[in-house]
DNA sequence: CCAAAATTAGCACGATCGTTCTATTATCAG
DNA sequence: CTGATAATAGAACGATCGTGCTAATTTTGG
C-alpha cells in the first residue's frame, strides 16, 4: 500500500494528477470526481490514477486538502500583510471575494460543504474541521480589530463572522447565477455598512 | 410519448415518485438523484419509472418544480397572512429558516443552485428562473415594509434581499454542518439588527 | 551499472447508469 | 362489458463506475 510518492517523478505525477482533480472537482463538485475522467484528463490509465491515491475516497480527500491549501495561501496569507484590525479584516474579505471570482469554475470547498453536510463519513468531519478552522480565523481578525479600536468594544466576534461568512455565500450565489458586478458591489456595500469605512 | 399521467392511478404514482425523489434530491441532489435508486424507493421497476418522465433530465427538472411549488406554500404563503411590512418580511424570513429546519436531509433547490450554476443547460436556467423569481419576491416584501415607513426611505431594497439571502446560506451552512440553535440566533440577530425591531 | 523498489498499464470483475424495445396488465370511456 | 389506451414490467444495450490482480516499465540509491 504506496499510498504516498516516494520518487521524484512520482511526487510531479501525483501534483499534476491533483491539479487536474481540482478543476473536475471544482466543475462538477467532489462527487462528481471520477478516476476514470481524471485519468483522461491527465493522459494516463484508470489503474495508475489509483494507484497513486488508494481509493477514490482518499483521492476526494485529497482535493479537499489541496483546495484548502490553495485557499490559506492564496486568501489568507496575503491578507496577513496588512495592519492588524480593519485593514487586515478588509483584505481578508476582498481577497475572499477574488478567490470565488477566480475560480471561474468553481469553489470545491463550498460544493464539498453542500455536498456532504448531510452525508456522516470522513469527508464530512474534513470538511466540518475546515470550516470550524477558517471561521476560527476570522473571528480572530475580527477580535483584533475590535481590539484595535475600530469596532466597539461589546462587538460579538462571532457574530461578525458568521455575517461575513453569509454575504461570501450570497456573493457566491449571485456571481455565479445571475452577474458578478452588482454581486460584488452588494458584498462590498454590506461589508463597510457592518464593519464602518476604513478609518483611514 | 405519454409524459403526463392521464389515468387517475397514474397522476397517483407520478405524485408518490415525485415525493420519493424529492427526499433522494434533497439528500444526495440532483445529481445524485437515479432512476434505479427511485425506483427501488417507490418499490417499481426501472422502466416503469422512466415511463413517468420520458427522461432523467425531465424526472429532475419536475422534481425541482415540485420542490420550488412546497416552498411557496409553505413559506411564501402563510407569510402573506402577516400584516404588509416589517412583520410580513420578518414572517418570511422566519418561516424560510423553518424551511431549512425541516428539510433535515436538505434543500433540493439550494443544492441544485451550487451543483448547476456552472453548467450551462435547461437545469441551470430554470434554477436561474426559480431564484429570480424568489429574489424579486423578496425585494418586494422590503418595498413594503419601506413603504409603510418602517424603513428608512432611501433604503435599498436589493441590497436588503441579497443580505437577507446571505442570512440564510449561512445558516443553512452553520445549521447542518455546526450546530443549529447558535446558527438561528445569528440569523435571527442579524435580522433584526439590519430591520430594525418590530415596531410595536 | 545493477538490483531493488516504485510507477504505470492492461485486463477483468460485478455493479449501476440512462435508455430502448417488447410484452403484459390495469384502467377508463362509451 | 368491451375495446382502446395508459401503466408497468422485463430484458437487453453500451457506458461508466471503483477496485483488484498481474505484468511490464521507470526510476532510484548504492
Amino acid at each position: 500500500m504506496n499510498r504516498l510518492a516516494a520518487t521524484r517523478k512520482g511526487v510531479a505525477t501525483r501534483d499534476a494528477l491533483l491539479d487536474h482533480a481540482y478543476a473536475i472537482a471544482a466543475a462538477q463538485g467532489l462527487e462528481g470526481l471520477s478516476l476514470g475522467e481524471l485519468a483522461r484528463a491527465a493522459g494516463m490509465s484508470k489503474s495508475g490514477v489509483f494507484a497513486h491515491f488508494g481509493s477514490r475516497e482518499d483521492l476526494q480527500l485529497a482535493v479537499l486538502d489541496h483546495a484548502a491549501q490553495r485557499f490559506t495561501e492564496e486568501v489568507l496569507v496575503p491578507a496577513l500583510r496588512a495592519k492588524r484590525g480593519h485593514a487586515r479584516l478588509r483584505a481578508i474579505f476582498v481577497g475572499w471575494l477574488d478567490w470565488v471570482r477566480d475560480n471561474r469554475d468553481g469553489c470545491p470547498i463550498l460544493s464539498a460543504a453542500i455536498e456532504y453536510d448531510g452525508r456522516p463519513g470522513i469527508l464530512r468531519e474534513r470538511i466540518v474541521a475546515l470550516q470550524t478552522r477558517w471561521r476560527s480565523e476570522l473571528r480572530r481578525a475580527v477580535q483584533m480589530t475590535i481590539d484595535a479600536g475600530e469596532l466597539p468594544p461589546d462587538t460579538d466576534a462571532a457574530q461578525v463572522g458568521f455575517e461575513l461568512f453569509g454575504l461570501v455565500l450570497a456573493y457566491h450565489h449571485d456571481a455565479r447565477l445571475f452577474e458578478i458586478e452588482p454581486a460584488a458591489q452588494q458584498s462590498l456595500r454590506a461589508f463597510d455598512r457592518l464593519l464602518g469605512r476604513p478609518v483611514s
